[in-house]
DNA sequence: CGTGCGGTTGAAGTTTATCAAGGATGGTGG
DNA sequence: CCACCATCCTTGATAAACTTCAACCGCACG
């Protein structure tokens, strides 16, 4: 194994599983860690339907989870940037109602699932914080649930914009430029609102100075959207 | 402790955290178990920013879980019958981020969480509980995701109540007659639509004979909504 | 060099929100 | 026990936001 490639040497490893973790439980957690090949755009690391094998840590790249409803339609349920985690869903029957597909070239770290749990057994740290990582993925879905009934379509791109900006913030990158690796029906999809009006709205913030737009690359102009 | 409180004699016990527990292990949650008074319509069992003390299983009636926007304004994003745990989105930052609240008398047991940390550590199957319960909190939460995004009026009210007829099935009630505990304003207000619609589509739902209506008590009666 | 996908923009159409008014219900105090 | 008040609910008319339909551009890729 790669020297590069470690929990101790990966630039995300305090927003991912390893948070807070001594030397010796990183090691152990490295032990089981299967790092694998990149997954290239709308290669998928798992379907719905398909046993829990493993969870995914994003390391590079991005994905989208969604699940099809019963007459087919997608509905993208969140976007996946390097450390996160992917496939909590998962647990509950032991089967991923959901599917994972890269959005871009992009690594993962697999996380064998009765491994985790076999660790979790000897880590309290660990269960901790994968108990940790799943309430605060409640409390996002809680903060979508919101933004979808009461914000406009105007409000809910800004927002979507602004909070992709913290994100990348959070990982050492540009929290007011960056590129979307999902494309604008993706985004809309998201979001509940058609295409046309992603592209609408994009075209208005930057009429109003609010951001710049050019293509996939994103600029946040004022404070109200970078904060 | 009156026996008629106790786990093993509570009718929600298989749908609630004693799912597949051991008696043995059942007697250990029993004994960290609060059994509180009754809580009345509205009274709360925490506020957004208190610290996490413990977790609520809901005994009888029902509850709310909300959270507020930045402006004060009340998003509903649960509603919780007996058996349901309230309090997971706490874990996170040891903090809740949301409230919950009372919609009728209702009973709960209280679940310190430093108690029943401790208590995982010696029963597996506990923290595999949690863990199955709150990943399936994740499912439900995508569910919603796209009731809200992809759903008409109509489709989200005909949804929520098959949904919730649905869980009084499971809690052994009638699945196709039962009382909404909550007002016509909190339907809408987790639904995202205005009270007027969910008023107006609750009578033309009656007039296509798909339900019958009176005041707060609702009749399924076509196999689309009771399945 | 065409073809398909992603993106933009305009015009028309639909759904749902908002505004407004009135009716029903339930709890409280005289 | 009844009158009163607040809250909940219903219904109609109007208005707004967003979707849908349609046409077009540009680019990447076979």
């Amino acid at each position: 194994m790669q020297n590069q490639l470690c929990c101790q040497q990966c630039h995300f490893s305090q927003l991912c599983l390893p948070y807070s973790f001594e030397l010796k439980e990183i090691e152990k957690l490295d032990d089981i860690i299967v790092r694998k090949n990149p997954y290239h755009r709308r290669q998928r690391l798992f379907e719905a339907g398909q046993p829990l094998h493993s969870l995914y840590a994003v390391r590079s790249g991005s994905f989208k989870s969604f699940i099809l409803s019963e007459d087919g339609q997608e509905q993208i349920t969140a976007f996946h940037l390097p450390g996160d985690v992917i496939g909590f869903d998962a647990i509950h029957n032991k089967t991923h109602p959901s599917f994972a597909e890269a959005l871009e070239t992009s690594m993962v770290c697999e996380l064998p699932y009765s491994s985790l749990d076999e660790l979790g057994e000897m880590f309290p740290k660990l269960r901790q914080q994968l108990s940790r990582t799943m309430s605060g993925m409640l409390c996002q879905n809680q903060e979508a649930l919101m933004v979808l009934n009461k914000y406009t379509a105007n409000e809910r791109l800004s927002h979507f914009l602004a909070s992709l900006g913290h994100r990348f913030g959070d990982r050492g990158f540009s929290p007011t430029s960056f590129r979307l690796s999902m494309t604008r029906s993706e985004i809309g999809n998201y979001l509940g609102l058609s295409i046309e009006t992603v592209s609408r709205i994009l075209t208005q913030l930057q009429k109003d100075g609010k951001i710049s737009v050019e293509g996939k690359l994103i600029n946040l102009l004022v404070p109200t959207l970078a904060d």
